[in-house]
DNA sequence: TCACTTTGTGCCGCTCCTAAACAAAATACG
DNA sequence: CGTATTTTGTTTAGGAGCGGCACAAAGTGA
């Protein structure tokens, strides 16, 4: 029975409250201070005691003047700091890549979107990144206390590598977490920026649906499932009792290759019918006889599709197959997972717009024992998911421990 | 913003550390004092506190007699108080209903086994189990402090119904739950038993996916995903981070569902190869050509199935069918879940049994990624899954907080 | 203006836990 | 066989977090 020498110290149980508050404020669920106690379930004197450490730590304040109310003493406002710390949020498309300074509290500068570097090894795009993240940093005025990025392919838990980074061709196993570390640290951050700057990669689609589960569509869902389609397959992540299921390895949630068509289109993977090539872009447009012209934007092209199915019959009947496809893969993912609700984006969230009745109706029919009749199937809410996401990976660790703030 | 009055108590915070603590020497995973120290990571002096606070409660064991070691001061050993109290375990099958005392650390007392009673409608059923049950109580010694019932059906959270307990036809939506709780509360459970007796009920697989994760073939997973196949269809179950997964409505892992083959049989569901008619005993028999009888055994037939397979080849043949269709099951739920074990119940154990290569070898192939090239698929270790896991659902209260056993 | 309601604040005390120093019980080594 | 070393148990003091309480403050409603 080896064990560690002996006294090691736990990271302080202490303090335990100073996160679930921050956190409570950072989601809009504590807008007074009246709401952080009643949240907590502690006496007025703790919360006080509380927030005022949030306030001097920078992160909240406390305004004195109070908002209209019922009856009594109306209670303090708690507000994000205006001038409080910020983190970069990155995010990698197929065709560019954007970065964004974030606030607590879901809110996202101004998104800058540059094209890819001529080449697209994964220093060279990674580094790019870094660069437009850096030049954001030094313009700002307020403490940059981390940066996370999004990736569009699975990324590895806790070795923080790509495994299957089909978008650009990189080779297996490219270790995208390193890389950007590496890139950030050699960037020039100006003045305010902690260093070394604390980073993290992860997943687009996990990112999406921590943002909408904290900031969008799935509000105060418990077990939220998001499903997209973007240029390259399909997307899944489920978000369990309010954190990010990614898998032992990260690598959950990989919802493209279930059946939705026994009979349906071959796909790489070796099956037929799988969700990826049912319910992607290129799956629409090929149901409404379009053709998929391979060097344009095929998700654009599609999109515009289902914005016509109102008028045109074939486009309706291709949304019609596509969303039966859909809802059959989303009554599976719903008989295992059994969400309390289901957020839907990229050209699924079209989909979901232009049959908003079918869509939800063949899910309940496809799933058993009504478990999906009580489940609300929404549009997601964040025009810029993947950023959201990435600002609350960065935000993350302070989250957990506002003191940190302070380090 | 309506909430609730103002100073609300949470339930205390402090005594953080009973609960883990006794949750480590319940698992097994603190043997010592010195263990406990470790674990917890606190000081000697808070683990020397801790572990005589659950010896004053009777429910541990400080045994100054040390054990065999290395070097320096032996360590007190921790063990559980063999006449602690224990808890009531019960199960249903489809055929027959099994009871048992079960103490801490995850030991069983004899399981009883009863047949059905003549009336299989709800109230007779759970009443018979209570009968059983109260007379295993009242002939013992220790005290009883909660009752725990294990059905072969979806129970829908937090109501306690059953949606869809096919076993016995019971309507939609039956009270399990409240059905037992009264049904406990009418027998005279003796002098000794903890009055009114705390009752819960649960799904068996989810109840021997958590037995297999704190006491089975599943210990030290982060990630546990179960899958068993008894007499009537599959059953699936995860434990996420140590804890059930049981969805929203407790509804989740309902796998029986996912398609393993195309142009495979017709389910009930409407569907044609299910998992749940592709891989359960009347598919196995089926796929060995085996007459099956319908009124027979047809769960122990195929068990008999596997263990032939080395010397029949029909028998070979067979297995290596629903083997593939297993996998392939496996598979699409290791792409979805990403556990990092996966234990085999029921049938499923048996194939394992008689395939051992293949099995695993199969679910690899299929998967993506190669992500579970590292994911053991293990035998399940526990005889009687589902009394343990109930067993450890009517200890549930207390390993959360130890104090509750001086209630 | 006077209840009444709701919220903020200061103070006390309790509980849980750490830190530090010391005592105890074994092994390793002469 | 005795002593140094290692590991563990125990005692004590002290601190941090949070509840309880009493009181003050700031509104609404008659």
């Amino acid at each position: 029975m080896p064990h560690t020498p002996t006294t090691r110290r736990a990271p302080d149980r202490g303090r335990s409250l100073l996160g679930p508050a921050l956190e409570l404020v950072h989601t809009g669920r504590a807008p007074t201070r009246s709401a952080l106690t009643a949240a907590l379930g502690v006496t007025r004197a703790t919360a006080g005691a509380v927030a005022g450490e949030l306030a001097a730590l920078g992160l909240v304040t406390v305004d004195q003047h109070p908002i209209g109310s019922s009856r009594g003493r109306p209670s303090h406002r708690l507000d994000l700091a205006p001038d409080g710390p910020v983190v970069l949020a990155a995010q990698l498309h197929a065709d560019g890549l954007t970065v964004a300074l974030a606030g607590l509290g879901g809110s996202l500068g101004e998104p800058v979107r540059h094209p890819l570097p001529a080449r697209t090894d994964p220093a060279s795009v990674i580094g790019a990144i870094a660069e437009a993240g850096a030049e954001l940093i030094r313009a700002d005025h307020r403490r940059c206390l981390g940066a996370a990025l999004a990736l569009p392919n699975p990324v590895r838990e806790p070795e923080g590598t790509a495994p299957a980074a089909l978008t650009f061709g990189w080779p297996g196993d490219t270790p995208a977490a390193a890389l950007f570390a590496a890139a950030m640290a050699a960037q020039d951050l100006g003045p305010r920026a902690r260093r070394p700057l604390p980073t993290a990669v992860a997943n687009d689609a996990n990112l999406a649906a921590l943002a909408e589960h904290r900031h969008g569509a799935g509000r105060d869902a418990r077990h939220l499932l998001l499903v997209t389609s973007g240029h390259r397959g399909v997307g899944g992540a489920l978000v369990v009792d309010g954190r990010l299921h990614t898998g032992s390895a990260g690598l959950a949630l990989e919802v493209g290759h279930l059946t939705v068509d026994p009979l349906g289109r071959p796909c790489p993977c070796g099956n037929r019918g799988c969700l990826n090539v049912e319910t992607d872009p290129a799956a629409l447009l090929a149901a409404a006889g379009r053709p998929s012209d391979p060097t344009g934007q095929l998700l654009d092209q599609a999109r515009e599709l289902t914005r016509t199915a109102d008028r045109d019959p074939a486009a309706r009947a291709a949304v019609h197959q596509v969303v039966d496809r859909l809802a059959l893969g989303l009554a599976g993912l719903a008989n295992i997972l059994n969400p309390d609700r289901i957020v839907l984006a990229g050209l699924h969230r079209d989909l979901l717009a232009a049959a908003p009745d079918r869509l939800p109706e063949a899910v309940i029919r496809h799933s058993l024992w009504g478990r999906c009749d009580q489940v609300p199937i929404a549009a997601s809410a964040l025009a810029h998911g993947g950023l959201v996401g990435a600002a609350e990976l960065a935000w993350g660790p302070y989250l957990a421990d506002p003191q940190g703030v302070a380090g």
